[in-house]
DNA sequence: ACTTTGACCTGTGCGC
DNA sequence: TGCGCACAGGTCAAAG
């Protein structure tokens, strides 16, 4: 379910009321989730405070004051709600049996009170990690830059994909190469940019490795639809905190993903959009106006 | 070294 | 209304 708009979306709705927040209890409602729970999760966090919530890719990350830090995953299904925040009087959450609410933190911060958060996660594709250090993380090496930050530009892509024949649809898939992009922004961000997504990466780099304009118009793309994503994921925190709803997944309309055999939005396009499988992963794309990389831009001459 | 395929799980929506 | 099947936003391990 969450890519990084949705990650962020959550962190920014735990990060008011998590943030300087003491960790009282945890509670562990089974041994695993994708992997198990760290041994010493439990024991490390009652007692500390939280000292900020973090994102890395798709991770949040919690660090803590004495210095570790927990490291979570909401793989497709997971999400993070508070109950009985705004109550008066400290309220403990007690789980359903057999439900999905894998593990609850109940912590008393000096602003909100007492409140419990939840992580719920019915596949439970997601996990929890625990480090002294976040160096030590072996989720966080090797991943390659955020998308959103200045070291993601078309000259570095360009160095990353030159001479790759795997679709570009794939390599923008590969963390390694870009941190946080998922099945449906790819989607969205190759449709912008009007690239096929079946289009071998390598040839969105020249013979000279410098970025073809499409691969420059891609990483325009990419940033422009997650900027628009965060934007709408942050007008969903007003509900949340009015409502006490659930923190991982918000409404946002797309104009290609899953939206096979509906018209093209781009203007002009008489296309219908088409679906097809690559790695395994359905893609949505415009078999009209997408292209393959050696297209020219409009305006270029 | 690279790429593709299966596996991990449960829930939902569709066609029959 | 019920049943079976295809599919789901992610990642890792194994197989090609």
């Amino acid at each position: 379910m969450p890519e990084l708009p949705e990650v962020e979306t959550v962190r920014r709705g735990l990060a008011p009321y998590l943030t300087g927040a003491r960790i009282a209890a945890v509670t562990l409602n089974r041994a695993d989730l994708r992997f198990a729970f760290p041994p010493e999760l439990k024991k490390r966090l009652e007692g500390e405070t939280v000292a900020a919530v973090g994102r890395r890719a798709k991770y949040l990350l919690f660090s803590l004051a004495g210095g570790g830090m927990v490291l979570s995953h909401l793989g497709m299904t997971g999400s993070y709600r508070f109950t009985h925040l705004g109550f008066a009087e400290p309220t403990r959450y007690h789980p359903v049996p057999g439900g999905h609410d894998h593990m609850i933190w109940s912590l008393v911060h000096p602003e909100h009170g007492a409140f419990d958060l939840v992580y719920a996660d019915p596949r439970r594709f997601g996990f929890v990690d625990y480090y002294e250090d976040a160096a030590q993380s072996p989720y966080l090496a090797g991943l390659g830059p955020e998308p959103l930050s200045n070291a993601f530009d078309a000259p570095y892509l360009a160095t990353r994909v030159a001479g790759r024949k795997a679709p570009v649809k794939t390599a923008l898939l590969d963390q390694r190469i870009v941190a946080g992009l998922g099945n449906i922004y790819v989607c969205e961000a190759l449709y912008r940019a009007h690239i096929l997504p079946t289009v071998a990466a390598g040839d969105l780099v020249a013979p000279d490795g410098r970025p073809k304009p499409a691969l420059e118009d891609l990483v325009a793309a990419i940033r422009a639809v997650l900027v628009e994503a965060i934007a709408a994921g942050g007008s969903t925190l007003r509900d949340f905190r009015a409502a006490d709803g659930e923190l991982g997944y918000f409404q946002h309309s797309f104009s290609v993903y899953d939206r096979e055999g509906e018209p093209c939005l781009t203007p002009g396009c008489a296309g219908t959009v088409a679906r097809l499988v690559q790695s395994g992963r359905s893609t949505f794309y415009c078999p009209v106006c997408q292209k393959p990389a050696a297209h020219k831009r409009p305006d270029s001459s």
